[in-house]
RNA sequence: GGAGCGGUAGUUCAGUUGGUUAGAACGCCUGCCUGUCACGCAGGAGGUCGCGGGUUCGAGUCCCGUCCGUUCCGCCA
């Protein structure tokens, strides 16, 4: 028997029994004389100690040991002296006094401590992955994890819905998101794709009756890696029946506070219910389809105050359409030159033109352009602002998304640099109201903002038609803390709406047969009123764990570059399995 | 595809205006140590300064190229 209990089991009441514990060698702390051994499993550490006076083969085995040895150990639990005991540790009251010891495995020196969770570079965590999973801070990542989902299941399982799964080989489309492609082996030429989400199998399981369906789902992107996107991810996929907007939020809200309350009740909810902001006002006033609303400073709108404006570079950009924005800043007068010159910086990089300030400072109006607003117009930016003394008031003059955009990037910098991100604090909100369709600056052609799927709001209809830049959808995201956990929205179950969306995309009616062929077919045999949302679950955890990437919450991560460097994937494939798919390699040559 | 930052011991980092033999902490190895718990003490090993080229009497340090890592933009319905 490798054990009667585990590291982290037993206590005071456990003392004059002889036990059996098995684990890795966590630390040794080796005294000539006695030896203690800190003896690690998934449960806890318990220390061991070997006596001279006792066992002296294992006394002399225990020498010998070393970190991540696995060992077993045989002895009689005991009380720690008097003074001894170590309130940090939940075993701390007590130890085991080994007269046995069975090395059952040997351990090579790691190439980072596994005692101590200092900071290591992620590739080399990455390359051990199975040894930083060993460390405090990744088992307690994978535990949340474990946690939350078993609290969507239970959750779900009681409000009647059917974990259900759908296919991970499925049929390409052209749409959203580069796919993972599968090559056919009995069809040559031909491919499956991964799935980027189970959006329309959900969809013909409404169709199917299935009424309120969620499943823990893998999604696959081909696409460039972020702190909070992975080649594979996983989403709670969740769909409804007869049902609106309202029905969804209300679910998933009351899903969402009882995972908030269960896992990580230290944290303050700033605002029950959450509020719905429309996506133009949250656009607005935070800059962001998902802000951050731990913090206000708002973003205010002067356009009207210089439209007319003898500074060109503002009365210019609203002839040609566009807004200009201002971003107040307390105190921010004083802001050293090369702070402002980073905020610049950052302003390009979203491919903004530039990034104007004024500052209030010894009872003038300072800055670069101050020189060209006349006294009326600065009054009024002042007012508007609401800048006093001392403040700082940063400007962009661009297409409303963009001067939206950048602004709301340098809010957050901002924010950051004076600490207002707090993540002892869960700042909640849903976004509504979204448009319909983005238009596409290259071609001028609508594409979908969300999926072509998504019905438009009832009021909005007619735009379609007329004016589809304006038509908002029965779409609605989920944020906290400035992170989009969640996303839906109610579906189109009506032939002519759907083909009247199609119209506005652009989309042939051949076209429409020949990518989404399959659903207008199920739609035609009756389909329900339906939507649905998808969680981001991966980035939900991060945030509950406190952790910068996703990667920290997931078992085994691709890297940045959509890598497994812990075992090397992708690899080549020997020439006949290749040449067996059909599939002819040609590389760039080098 | 683009931009910023970085690459020095197993790990995390320092390394001045270019100037002796490239350092620290932790880890590792050896010895001593019977109440430690980040044990302690003494000693020791460990380096292609990412790679290639250039400038120079002399390059970890300056220049050019390249590779790798990382963050952001594009992209992500």
């Amino acid at each position: 028997m490798y054990r009667t209990h585990t590291c982290g089991k037993l206590t005071t009441t456990d003392v004059g029994q002889e036990v059996t514990l098995s684990g890795w060698v966590h630390r040794r702390r080796d005294h000539g004389g006695l030896i203690f051994i800190d003896l690690r499993d998934r449960y806890g550490i318990t220390q061991v100690v070997f006596d001279p006076s006792g066992n002296k083969d294992a006394h002399i085995s225990a020498e010998s040991i070393r970190s991540e040895f696995v060992i077993t150990i045989k002895g009689v639990v005991r009380g720690r002296p008097e003074g001894q005991s170590n309130k940090e540790m939940s075993t701390g009251e007590i130890e085991v006094l080994a007269d046995f010891i069975e090395i059952l495995s040997r351990a090579q020196t790691p190439p980072f401590e596994i005692d101590q969770d200092k900071e290591v570079g992620e590739d080399v965590r990455l390359k051990y992955r199975y040894l930083d999973l060993r460390r405090q801070r990744m088992k307690k990542n994978i535990e949340l994890r474990h946690r939350v989902i078993k609290s969507i299941r239970d959750f779900l399982d009681k409000e009647e819905f059917l974990e259900i799964e759908t296919p991970i080989l499925i049929k390409g489309t052209p749409e959203g998101s580069r796919e993972y492609i599968v090559p056919s082996r009995i069809y040559p030429g031909t491919f499956f794709v991964l799935p980027q989400s189970p959006q329309q199998l959900k969809q013909l399981l409404m169709v199917a009756g299935m009424d309120k369906y969620f499943q823990i789902a893998r999604c696959f992107r081909d696409e460039d890696q972020r702190g909070d996107r992975q080649p594979e991810f996983t989403q709670l996929d969740l769909e409804m029946s007869f049902i609106d907007e309202d029905d969804i939020m209300n679910l998933n809200e009351r899903l969402l506070i009882k995972l908030l309350t269960d896992n990580v009740p230290n944290k303050e909810i700033l605002k029950t219910p959450v509020p719905k902001l429309t996506w133009h006002d949250a656009m607005s006033k935070y800059g962001s389809d998902k802000p951050d609303l731990r913090f206000e400073m708002p973003l205010s709108d002067v356009s009207d105050i210089v439209s007319n404006s003898e500074f060109k570079v503002f009365s210019g950009t609203i002839q040609h359409g566009g807004v200009v924005k201002c971003l107040r800043v307390s105190n921010g007068a004083d802001m050293p030159r090369s702070e402002t010159d980073s905020y610049e910086e950052l302003a390009k990089s979203y491919g903004a033109k530039g990034l104007a300030y004024l500052s209030w400072k010894d009872g003038e109006v300072k800055g670069p352009i101050a020189k060209f607003l006349s006294e009326d117009e600065l009054k009024r930016i002042q007012e508007r602002t609401e800048a006093v003394e001392g403040d700082n008031v940063f400007f962009m003059a661009d297409r409303f998304d963009l001067a939206c955009n950048v602004l709301g990037a340098v809010r957050l910098k901002i924010a950051d640099k004076l600490g207002l991100r707090d993540d002892s604090k869960l700042a909640l909100c849903w976004i509504v109201d979204f448009p319909m369709f983005e238009l596409d600056e290259e071609t001028g052609n609508f594409s979908a903002a969300h999926h072509p799927f998504t019905s438009p709001k009832h009021e909005d209809a007619e735009l379609l038609t007329t004016d589809p830049a304006k038509a908002r959808s029965k779409a609605y995201d989920l944020v906290m803390n400035g992170v989009e956990i969640a996303g839906g929205s109610i579906r189109i179950h009506d032939a002519a709406l759907q083909s009247k969306v199609f119209d506005a995309l652009g989309i042939s009616k051949e076209d429409a047969k020949l990518r989404f062929g399959h659903m207008l077919e199920a739609f035609s045999y009756g389909a329900p009123p339906h939507g649905g949302i998808a969680w981001g679950l991966d980035r939900f955890i991060m945030l509950l764990a406190d952790e910068p990437n996703i990667r920290e919450v997931i078992a085994f991560p691709k890297d940045q570059k959509a890598k497994d460097i812990m075992t090397g994937a992708p690899t080549e494939l020997p020439a006949e399995q290749v040449a067996e798919m059909h599939i002819k390699v040609s590389l760039p040559k080098a």
